[in-house]
DNA sequence: GCAGTTTATATGAAATTTCATGGAAAATCA
DNA sequence: TGATTTTCCATGAAATTTCATATAAACTGC
């Protein structure tokens, strides 16, 4: 490692979450997706559907960028979009039944990872740091948005 | 937020991370550099030099896309490279004058970041955080080296 | 309802990254 | 030492991402 970068929380947070995810990639990739076509289906697993606009927020991805990346899991069949009713200018996106089978076991797998990560901390310290990742996502959210005042 | 990637470590991580690297991003950009390239700088910083490949180790990228980058940085002439003198293979990066100049004040700047990240969490958490990451980091090396055996 | 503004997504061109592979030097080993 | 394998980096082609901008729909305040 580097002088600098050492002990720099910035950089220990990227380290730490590379290393992780890299982990879990071979598994992901060994099921023939990328790391962000799995991180899509991941966060659209569940709901209904997210906009481009949400799905760039939760995937970490700028827009054009999960535009185009849509556009090729919708090729492949996993996803399909639809205009929001209420709003034409949003682009919905689902998943597709092929698409659920695709993730269905890489969900399972997700957790089984994360248990064996999870193993070598102890629960009381992996509670503690999920507390403290929260707590900084939360106070570093880009918009806070205030309380809407009592109408 | 998504309802599975929600409190799902590798997700806390990897949003975490982007979160407050993206805030020291607009610093970085302010000077005229990528991430990456101030990725590279601060690594190099304090070292006589590195090789390409422990380049991508620490900046997290592939060897292909350090070689190409660091070309890019030479041309800038922020870094330089010259042969190991005793392994020809490698390529050692090293800071130019320039180079150098033009880190200082980032290297003052994201320490300063840092405390401000660090004043949102109280120096115990702070350090109990970096603990855990070490820990993760640690554990989760790619390839372990035994200790070589006494000869 | 109408300008003016903002928001959500799409898109083309340019820049970057990635994959696969190549070449050369070092290491290994019989 | 010569053959074989491994390591380190470079590179071309392909895929992806990014930037800047376009488009269309929703909002705002008259």
């Amino acid at each position: 490692m580097s002088g600098f970068v050492d002990d720099y929380l910035a950089y220990l947070l990227a380290r730490a979450s590379h290393l992780i995810s890299s982990e879990f990639h071979a598994v992901v990739e060994a099921s023939g997706l990328s790391l962000m076509e799995w991180r899509v289906m991941a966060s659209l697993s569940g709901k209904e559907f997210l906009s481009i606009g949400e799905l760039a927020d939760i995937v970490l991805a700028k827009q054009p960028t999960v535009t185009k990346l849509v556009g090729r899991m919708q090729q492949a069949g996993w996803v399909r979009r639809m205009d929001a009713p209420h709003d034409k200018r949003q682009s919905l996106v689902s998943l597709t039944a092929a698409g659920q089978r695709k993730v269905a076991p890489l969900l399972q797998q997700a957790k089984a990872h994360e248990c064996f990560v999870m193993s070598g901390l102890g629960h009381g310290q992996m509670r503690e740091l999920k507390k403290v990742l929260e707590g900084l996502i939360e106070a570093h959210a880009p918009q806070r948005i205030s309380p809407a005042p009592p109408r």
